[in-house]
DNA sequence: GTATTAATCTATTGATTTAGTAGAGTTTTA
DNA sequence: TAAAACTCTACTAAATCAATAGATTAATAC
């Protein structure tokens, strides 16, 4: 499961997205259309904002917005970001392998397959599912 | 990412899966060759005996066995018993459905489809992930 | 029928993660 | 220089995870 935090995070970024190239919006205003605490949303946006995904503007008419294209932006990026690794298990796990210390030869495990195959198609839909897609989605069903 | 625990009955049941139909393993027995603690793995064979995949004999001679055919038992089942949901948000979970209180309407959620087609390649997957396989597969590798 | 073996049940615990909140500080603009 | 808006540090309550301890019950062998 996601955690709340990373749902946020993808919310907040298709709200963005919607909003491509019209300016900063402010957390304020993102908070109150997305419904999310806002105080644990400006964390969020900093964080998006380190991983450049966002930049910001202070003061007056400040606020947050995209600076990479909304079809450069996809779910896989998102997840990874906030939630970590996306396979089943460490030893499986491209981006945060790890080995299993109880397992004394990963060459052996029968399970590894199964969850392989579970990260690769996991990664190949979430990475094909970019913020530009998802907002035209919305559109599509909203007419 | 699935837990500890979970992992620790997926071991638990191919061990058991290589030894079907040859009478009652022990506790001990599957602790020490998996490297689980002795008392957590209690709990989770409790468990798995609960859910009419495992029964136990007490006493001399007694232990754990498997009581599915090791072609009626798969992960999907597994996982969802020990971890709950294999989706990645609950607005998206067959077994274990609750909304979102965030979202206004379902209907219209751009990142929904995404997710929806996730859960469905990783059950197919899961689904088709049996203990016989594993245990096949593991021989194989061992040849 | 008693000792031994092995699962069962209840309960507690420490560590970590999750989901926030509080409040002072900094930058920008009008 | 006041107001707007992001930034940074720190803290907290609740939940979950990963166990551990110890007493109990049931089955078997002798």
């Amino acid at each position: 499961m996601l955690s709340k935090k990373c749902k946020y995070a993808i919310h907040a970024l298709v709200y963005l997205a919607e909003r491509y190239e019209q300016g900063p919006v402010q957390i304020q205003d993102i908070s109150e259309a997305q419904h999310i605490p806002k105080k644990f949303l400006e964390a969020i946006l900093l964080e998006l904002r380190h991983a450049k995904i966002l930049e910001s503007k202070k003061g007056k008419g400040g606020g947050y917005y995209l600076i990479r294209k909304p079809t450069e932006v996809n779910l896989m990026q998102v997840m990874r970001l906030i939630d970590g690794p996306i396979a089943l298990l460490p030893c499986v796990s491209l981006n945060y392998y790890h080995s299993c210390d109880e397992c004394k030869n990963e060459k052996i495990c029968g399970i590894r397959d199964s969850l392989i195959s579970v990260r690769d198609e996991t990664l190949k839909i979430l990475g094909n599912s970019t913020l530009a897609k998802i907002v035209k989605r919305e559109r599509l069903i909203n007419k």
